[in-house]
DNA sequence: TACCGAATGCAACGCACCGTTGCAAATCGA
DNA sequence: TCGATTTGCAACGGTGCGTTGCATTCGGTA
């Protein structure tokens, strides 16, 4: 089996077929025969560009649109962390989301394509989110010794659990106690 | 199939060998027929008792002692936090557990045994931490609007995001940060 | 110890998906 | 239009699934 480099015409196709089944159906129904019916594309066709179904998954990730985000600027530190603690909870709280996510989340001790696709994915969103952390240190809302990845991941690993493992929704006054909880320990 | 009531003779040996399979290779190679031999029992035994493998998960799960807790009682609720954070990541930081606990996640959007096992386990877990948060409360180190939920979700949260998503490492110093940031937002 | 009922072992079944192969057909670009 | 690349297609052996009917073994009781 001679692996191509190029990617099968129908690429976009087959990155659709592969999140639609996983977010419809879960991983367990994410197989390569389904993706390949579902694509109008023969399984050979798949078989000769990726060599696992990790491999599929994971490209068909970087390309979801589910997974697009924006940086909110509001003003202020509070505005900004509630602005996100509300996007990471868009994601969260989608059903289909759900399964997309769960199923990236299984796949970090054992499957290396996904695993370093979220690796990017978060390292990435982090860079980005660094921003609201450095204009609120530039209004003196921030403490110095503040750290963007221990907040964030204080925000986001909150909604994650609350979510996720106790399967509990989220509304605004919810985000507001979050944000609060978190900021008094970091606004000067 | 009548699924019997009661349990096949050797289901320890199932269970420790669901979990042992889990741990080693994967949720992908924790298959019936390799559970059965490695408990030396046929296969036919175990679907006469469990109609899936989601169900002879979640039933090993619940007699998992890697899954055994104790609550600290160190005296001050930043020593208590500071114990508790240290046990949530020896659970995290081991490669074994790892995969039982991404499998876990992975269950939790459609396989209704493993994912109301792990509902339990959570809701009897923060039940007995909310003695540390009484506690606290009782020496008036917490405000009195804290949430214990909120609270552990936060602590839980991060390691999590940060050991699992992140596949970061963590020590003590990284232990007295994360629970000075989340204290002084609780602290009165 | 001998018995009886319950639990287990066993062999075999059809099914779905795996990952691969060789070759024919379709498609694209020059 | 032509030549090269890509795709479709049919078939293969393999593995695990979940089920079935029947033989065997086990455990408790008399």
């Amino acid at each position: 089996m001679d692996r191509t480099a190029s990617r099968p015409r129908k690429a976009d196709a087959i990155f659709s077929a592969t999140l639609s089944l996983l977010a419809e159906r879960g991983y367990d129904a994410l197989t390569i025969e389904a993706v390949a019916a579902q694509a109008g594309v023969h399984k050979t066709t798949i078989y000769r560009t990726w060599a696992t179904k990790d491999e599929v998954l994971a490209d068909a990730l970087v390309q979801a649109p589910e997974l697009a985000f924006a940086i909110p600027d509001t003003g202020s530190l509070r505005g900004d962390l509630l602005a996100l603690a509300k996007q990471i909870h868009r994601l969260l709280a989608d059903p289909a989301n759900r399964r997309v996510i769960t199923a990236v989340v299984s796949a970090l001790p054992d499957r290396p394509a996904t695993a370093e696709a979220a690796g990017r994915f978060f390292a990435d969103r982090l860079g980005r989110e660094q921003a609201v952390f450095d204009r609120a240190r530039d209004r003196g809302e921030l403490a110095d010794a503040a750290d963007a990845e221990m907040l964030m991941d204080l925000l986001g690993g909150n909604l994650w659990f609350h979510t996720l493992i106790r399967a509990k929704s989220a509304d605004d006054a919810y985000f507001e106690r979050l944000v609060d909880t978190v900021l008094t320990g970091v606004i000067r």
